[in-house]
DNA sequence: ACAGCGATTGACT
DNA sequence: GTCAATCGCTGTA
């Protein structure tokens, strides 16, 4: 299968939000693949977007962001977890995607060693969830998606019958307003 | 230099 | 439904 390139990643970042639904992301760690279907995403841009990490600027933390496109941002969040974005938008511009949820393809026994459990449910169904799941952490932060090997995106789509459902993005303060969170078929 | 808090999760009542 | 965990980033001084 086709991996995604610069070019997908480098446009409107609802755009790609939406167009990420269906992909398959995809971890090759100690020669085994773990990948899973992207069905949850949203969208973060940067000023204009007050629940976004860029929205007052670039910061050592956000500047990533503004960089070029198809980079990985992983940050570590509430001292607990590690939640994995796509970097949009040409080299300047702030934007990113974060994947909030997967349906589970390859490697479903590492991936349940991985999350202590003993099915696949609840496995990949939360952004924390779906990076402790597949062994991203912050040492994939500025991982080019477009060339490196241990991390990558690559074709896929929608099944026949599947829809796109927008939401208002959680967990966040300000910018609720925004229909900024996609997902596939309904919960 | 430091206090406050977060793009969450899982355990528990 | 409620709440603790746990730490690095950020804004303010």
């Amino acid at each position: 299968m086709k991996r995604l390139q610069s070019l997908f990643y480098s446009r409107d970042t609802i755009t790609v939000t939406r167009e990420l639904l269906g992909k398959i992301l995809v971890r090759e760690i100690e020669g085994e693949k773990i990948s899973g279907r992207i069905i949850e995403t949203e969208a973060y841009t940067g000023p204009g977007d007050p629940a976004s990490h860029a929205f007052r600027g670039p910061t050592p933390r956000s500047r990533i962001m503004f960089g070029p496109p198809g980079i990985a941002y992983v940050y570590f969040c509430y001292g607990v977890h590690h939640l994995l974005n796509v970097v949009t938008e040409k080299d300047g511009t702030a934007g990113a995607v974060l994947l909030r949820g997967l349906e589970p393809l390859e490697g479903l026994d590492r991936m349940m060693k991985n999350r202590s459990r003993k099915t696949e449910n609840g496995l990949l169904d939360g952004p924390g969830k779906l990076t402790q799941a597949l062994e991203i952490t912050l040492s994939l932060n500025g991982d080019n998606l477009t060339k490196g090997k241990e991390l990558y995106i690559i074709e896929g789509g929608t099944k026949p019958g599947e829809q796109i459902i927008t939401a208002p993005r959680v967990g966040i303060k300000d910018g609720t307003d925004k229909l900024w969170r996609f997902r596939l078929r309904p919960i």
